[in-house]
DNA sequence: CCAATGACTAATC
DNA sequence: CGATTAGCCATTG
C-alpha cells in the first residue's frame, strides 16, 4: 500500500503536536495547505497505520469534541491518552481545549 | 470521469 | 445538548 501525499502531509502534522497539547482538523487543515479539506483531513487520519510515532489521538474537534477513534477501545481510548497526557477531558469534551489547543508554526 | 464515502464544521431546530 | 442539513475536499471503486 502506497499512502498519498495528502496523507503523508497529515501525519507530518501530527508528529509536530506535543505532549500533553491537542490540536484541531482544521489547523492541520490549513498547515498543509488545504484549509477546506477538513474531511480530507479526517480521513486521512483515520487511515494512519496508527504507528506510535504518530500520535493520531491528539487530534480533536474545533469546539473542543472528541471526534472520533478508529484505533482500539476507540473514542474511549482516546480521551484516556488524552488524559494520560495531561488534556483534561470531560465527557466527550476537552475542557481547557483553549489552552491545550496546538497551533502550527 | 462520475458517484459514493468519511476520525469535520457551521447553521438550524 | 442532541439530531439534521448542507457545504466542504481527497480518496476510492
Amino acid at each position: 500500500m502506497i499512502y498519498t501525499n495528502f496523507q503523508n502531509l497529515v501525519w507530518e502534522a501530527l508528529k509536530k503536536i506535543p505532549r500533553g497539547r491537542v490540536t484541531s482538523y482544521g489547523e492541520i487543515a490549513k498547515f498543509i495547505g488545504s484549509p477546506g479539506a477538513v474531511r480530507a483531513v479526517g480521513t486521512a487520519v483515520g487511515k494512519n497505520p496508527d504507528a506510535p510515532r504518530i500520535p493520531c489521538h491528539r487530534v480533536v474537534q474545533k469546539g473542543g469534541g472528541i471526534g472520533q477513534y478508529s484505533g482500539p477501545g476507540g473514542v474511549k481510548a482516546k480521551i484516556r491518552m488524552l488524559e494520560d497526557e495531561g488534556v483534561a477531558v470531560g465527557g466527550a469534551r476537552v475542557l481547557d481545549v483553549k489552552q491545550k489547543m496546538f497551533f502550527f508554526e
